[in-house]
DNA sequence: AGCACGCCGACT
DNA sequence: GTCGGCGTGCTC
């Protein structure tokens, strides 16, 4: 028996799969995840190893494979446990194993940039200066450039220095034992977050909430670690539950991870958990700098923290003993991974569940059908919060029909009903929240007469227009001067189909010129903490409206906005996307959540061209099973997943023929591998966004009912492409279960 | 990364 | 000749 050995992936020249002997005293010991101790190298030094494979036969020269030392089955069992994971995720989603490692344990490639080794001078100038006649007189004339190096500036960073003046390692060494210089390894651990700790205020749970947190205390202290979907309207307190589960597996002695979607991510949700958890909570988010967040791990690792909360990656945080993980707003889409290996955190989370003996908790006020079916199923239990916290009434939600505005002459972006009740609101002083429901379409620009769209050279997406009279391409950034005559049969009626937050907030301005005006969207968040400014801003009541885009949907909760307006409602129902329904439906419904958070009852207005819509009606009527079963319909019919297993094979590459040549061959190669496979292969299509960055795509779906069925001919398709010379410039990814069809 | 190998200039 | 520094390349 041979073993695949990962050594080392901070360093990319070492950051492939080495294969070694399994000694017979070793044998049935080591599993995937082991750590083992393996000769490496001409000096065969000891490094310390992950097994992630097995084989019978060698695949290297059997006469130059080396065998493992020892296994340490328990020593590091954390990471043993994660390397595990990636074992799984790289099965389950693709691509290679280093590159699921590197998702799972970026700790080390992370912690080498921050715990820096720097190199300082030990000798004053005068005793450099000499040291450096002496180099000179002798000809060391490496040693010379580190030493004039370190005259200029005594202390450098290790890596800049050795790259800089090209230095090999035995210089410093050298250096080093003649007492020239130390190398240092500085190390500081900072907390991102100072704050004092609050005394807890006595939490009055509603009977729903302590019916949930008690079954899942029940059940946690019977030894039964599930999977649970914590499903509750908006408002309904879902933090106070996650807060006592979690103080409960705390309690135990255990740690706990919190995932969050990275927008809500906010100062004032992190507080609330530092009010409990004190400093034993941590956070990870993209603002941290590299250093920071190793500091966290380090934190981790020593045992300071209870509780991390984070987005996706944190669910990889190397906790000693985990006990519960908890994923709010599971069903958003941001818990899909963009990259290789493409995973979801939902699923991940629950493996990793399984590996510890961990507990998996789901929170959404609009659960992805994915969970919800898992409820029905009976894999998943269902907690559900029906009831607001403080027993505020639901929102009252209004459907205008736009094309009826239309036709009555009505031809502002604003209804008039929701006209009347903003007119309303502001005499009352309470505020507004405008959400514009834009996803990709708004702001096109597009010929009255012919009907031309202008498009991007080297993306196949329409050119947005921006206000400084530019056309904008958002994949790639290309940038044109807005046309004035139709290119392609010269009429002069060139529009834009303004609907962007930019016009709305002008419009809006002009329609009430002493109401107070917020807008939040990509542009006026841009900059860093920008967007904690703008919320908290408005939740001071400098403003009377807010107008924004998805990211005001979620976060903070501001008592004093009585008045929801939704513009556009239908937008995202226009993409081709077999799950733009679920994601319309989940925006309105926590859109329309915004309102009448305070004690007086709030109104929701929904425009709308679609009002028969299911996903829209069904919205408007705060009925998520009714939504359910008319989607999981749909899924059935279509197969789509949750109803059956999807896998989108994403081909890409430069040259559109050999590119359109390899994806026929893939597909024919999937045709015999899953001959007599209850399979159904669809394709090969060009996405609806063909090309990105002159880089043309195109895509394979195969469905099943069996998700094994899917693995399986992933891992063949892998095969193949790598015995096959000519896909060799082609990048091919896969997507299981995708969040959006291409 | 870190180790050994082998090249090349300097010196007994 | 040989000693020792320095860059290069490889690691199952």
């Amino acid at each position: 028996m041979y073993a695949k050995v990962i050594v080392d992936i901070t360093h990319e020249k070492l950051d492939k799969i080495f294969e070694y002997s399994i000694p017979g005293e070793l044998e049935g010991m080591l599993k995937v995840g082991t750590e083992v101790l393996v000769p490496f190298g001409r000096g065969n030094r000891e490094m310390r190893g992950y097994v992630v494979g097995f084989s019978d036969v060698p695949e290297y020269a059997p006469e130059q494979i080396k065998e493992i030392l020892k296994c340490e089955e328990d020593k590091r069992a954390i990471e043993s446990k994660l390397v595990a994971l990636a074992a799984w995720m790289k099965e389950t989603y693709g691509g290679t194993m280093i590159q699921a490692l590197k998702t799972v344990l970026p700790i080390k490639t992370i912690k080498k940039t921050i715990k820096k080794k720097r190199i300082r001078l030990l000798l004053t100038k005068e005793e450099g200066k000499e040291r450096m006649d002496f180099y000179l007189n002798k000809n060391q004339k490496a040693r010379a450039r580190v030493l004039a190096g370190l005259l200029e500036q005594p202390e450098q960073e290790y890596g800049l220095l050795t790259k800089k003046l090209n230095i090999s390692p035995s210089v410093i060494n050298a250096l080093k034992e003649q007492g020239v210089l130390e190398i240092t390894e500085e190390q500081a651990f900072r907390n991102p977050v100072k704050y004092q700790k609050k005394e807890e205020k006595e939490v009055l749970f509603t009977p729903e909430q302590k019916n949930a947190a008690d079954t899942f205390k029940r059940d946690y202290d019977s030894g039964q670690f599930g999977t649970y979907l914590l499903y509750g309207v908006t408002g309904s307190g879902k933090t106070e539950v996650y807060m006592e589960m979690i103080q409960h597996v705390v309690k135990k002695g255990r740690q706990a991870i919190v995932l969050i979607p990275e927008i809500a991510l906010t100062y004032q949700t992190v507080l609330r958990f530092y009010g409990k958890f004190g400093e034993r909570v941590s956070i990870l988010n993209s603002r941290l700098s590299g250093g920071e967040r190793s500091d966290q791990i380090e934190r981790v690792k020593n045992g300071e923290v209870d509780v991390m909360i984070g987005p996706r990656s944190a669910l990889f945080t190397p906790f000693k003993d985990l006990g519960l993980i908890v994923i709010d707003e599971e069903h958003e889409a941001a818990y899909k991974s963009e990259q290789v290996p493409r995973y979801h955190a939902r699923e991940t989370a629950i493996m990793r569940g399984k590996l510890e003996n961990a507990s998996v908790v789901l929170g959404s006020a609009t659960p992805s059908l994915e969970a919800y079916y898992r409820c029905e199923k009976g894999e998943y239990t269902r907690l559900t919060l029906a009831r607001r916290a403080a027993r505020q009434a639901l929102p009252s939600v209004y459907v205008t029909d736009m094309r009826e505005e239309l036709k009555r002459g009505n031809r502002s972006i604003l209804s008039d009903r929701l006209k009347g009740l903003m007119n309303d609101r502001l005499k009352m002083g309470q505020q507004i929240m405008l959400f514009l429901n834009r996803r990709g379409y708004a702001g096109f620009v597009s010929c009255r007469s012919c009907g031309y769209v202008v498009k991007c050279p080297h993306c196949d997406v329409s050119l947005s227009s921006h206000k400084n009279g530019m056309l904008v391409c958002h994949y790639c950034g290309y940038e044109i001067r807005a046309v004035k005559k139709c290119p392609s049969c010269g009429s002069s009626y060139m529009g834009g189909f303004k609907a962007g937050t930019e016009a709305i907030e002008e419009l809006i301005k002009r329609e009430f010129p002493d109401a107070g005006v917020l807008r939040m969207d990509m542009d006026t968040t841009r900059t860093k903490e920008g967007h904690e400014r703008i919320l908290s801003a408005f939740a001071d009541g400098e403003a009377d409206i807010l107008i924004g885009t998805q990211m005001i949907v979620k976060g903070h909760d501001f008592p004093n906005v009585t008045l929801v307006g939704i513009l556009a409602a239908d937008m995202s129902l226009y993409g081709d996307d077999y799950r733009s329904a679920e994601r319309t439906f989940a925006l309105l419904t926590q859109a329309a959540g915004r309102a009448g958070r305070g004690s007086i009852k709030g109104e929701v207005v929904i425009q709308t061209y679609n009002p028969e819509h299911y996903s829209i009606e069904k919205a408007a009527a705060q009925d998520y099973e009714g939504f359910y079963e008319k989607e999981m319909d749909y899924r059935r019919i279509m197969g789509y997943p949750p109803a059956a297993e999807l896998l989108a094979v994403l081909v890409t590459g430069e040259d559109e023929k050999l590119l359109d040549t390899a994806v026929r061959y893939l597909k024919e190669f999937a045709l015999r591998a899953g001959r007599n496979k209850d399979l159904q292969i669809i394709g090969p299509a060009s996405p609806f966004v063909g090309k990105v960055n002159d880089i043309y795509r195109r895509v394979i779906y195969i469905k099943s009912k069996d998700y094994s069925a899917l693995t399986v001919m992933k891992d063949h398709m892998e095969q193949y492409i790598e015995m096959n010379k000519g896909f060799q410039t082609l990048k091919i990814q896969f997507d299981f279960n995708p969040m959006n069809i291409f």
